[in-house]
DNA sequence: AACCAACCCAACCGCAACGGT
DNA sequence: CACCGTTGCGGTTGGGTTGGT
């Protein structure tokens, strides 16, 4: 008899997450935390498997993420772990607090992966690759890099001015503003687009749900109840977390910006 | 404007590892 | 020790986006 699949996956959901999905996993791990995934879809009314939501959970709603791209020498980190560890991912990982393994291995295959092949050194052993063999196919390695870099600029400089509205800001983050002589409204809009950007799923408008979900006049379901104090101040310590790594990431943008521009 | 190839990354899958009985 | 359920891990894929022609 073969192995049983880890869960029934008659009328399950497969695909990308919806924001109401999101919420609703959210939702149920504040409340309840995290003890056996396979009956959290079930408990959490998701028609998803246990391992999606223990995924979804770990790779994008945790509320310790990172959001952003990562520096230059947390890339040079990666390589020497990487040198050292090879493939294990969740090891290489734990050494980025806020990174996930899957993001840390995207970025490996995406980015660093082709930068070390264009230096000449094989990604697997991270020896000299054979010069002979290397020096077949410059322009596509050319041809690589600059989409890729072509890619993270614009990823980076869009992510500043599209889809923008207004948000309020912490007070040192205006004095900081003010201070560098920072447009204030383009800050405004950044600091949505960030929110969104990187975090798409716990957006403002994921936000406004959840502020629902923990007021005292919500009645449009049963799980839209009033929250004790303690998860309404867990939630706030996560929004909290959540803005302050879209400001962190603001400030990185704009001294890309200030450098490219 | 339309098409295609390249790129990125969230999500899936299958197997390994772990822990309880 | 064997078995079984659950969780963790790493490889792979699918689909959306972008750039080039």
């Amino acid at each position: 008899m073969g192995r049983q699949p880890c869960c029934d996956r008659v009328g399950l959901k497969k695909g990308p997450w919806t924001i109401e999905e999101d919420h609703k996993l959210v939702h149920f791990i504040f409340n309840n935390g995290i003890q056996c995934w396979r009956n959290v879809p079930k408990l959490a009314g998701l028609q998803r498997c246990g391992k999606s939501c223990r995924l979804r959970w770990i790779n994008y709603l945790r509320p310790d993420l990172k959001r952003g791209a990562l520096s230059e020498a947390e890339e040079d980190q990666i390589i020497e772990l990487h040198a050292r560890l090879g493939n294990r991912w969740s090891k290489i990982a734990s050494y980025f607090p806020g990174r996930t393994d899957n993001e840390i291995k995207n970025y490996w295959n995406t980015r660093i992966k082709k930068r070390l092949q264009l230096k000449g050194i094989d990604p697997l052993t991270h020896q000299a690759i054979d010069k002979e063999k290397y020096q077949h196919e410059p322009d596509d390695k050319t041809e690589l890099l600059s989409r890729t870099e072509t890619y993270d600029k614009r990823n980076e400089t869009e992510n500043f001015i599209e889809n923008a509205n207004d948000i309020s800001l912490p007070d040192n983050a205006y004095h900081n503003m003010l201070s560098e002589n920072i447009n204030v409204d383009l800050w405004n809009k950044s600091c949505k687009t960030i929110s969104t950007c990187y975090s798409p799923s716990i957006s403002l408008e994921a936000e406004e749900s959840i502020n629902f979900s923990t007021t005292s006049t919500a009645t449009e379901s049963s799980s839209n109840v009033a929250a004790p104090a303690e998860e309404q101040e867990s939630i706030q310590q996560w929004m909290d977390s959540i803005f302050s790594s879209a400001v962190n990431q603001l400030e990185e943008d704009l001294f890309f910006l200030r450098k490219y521009n």
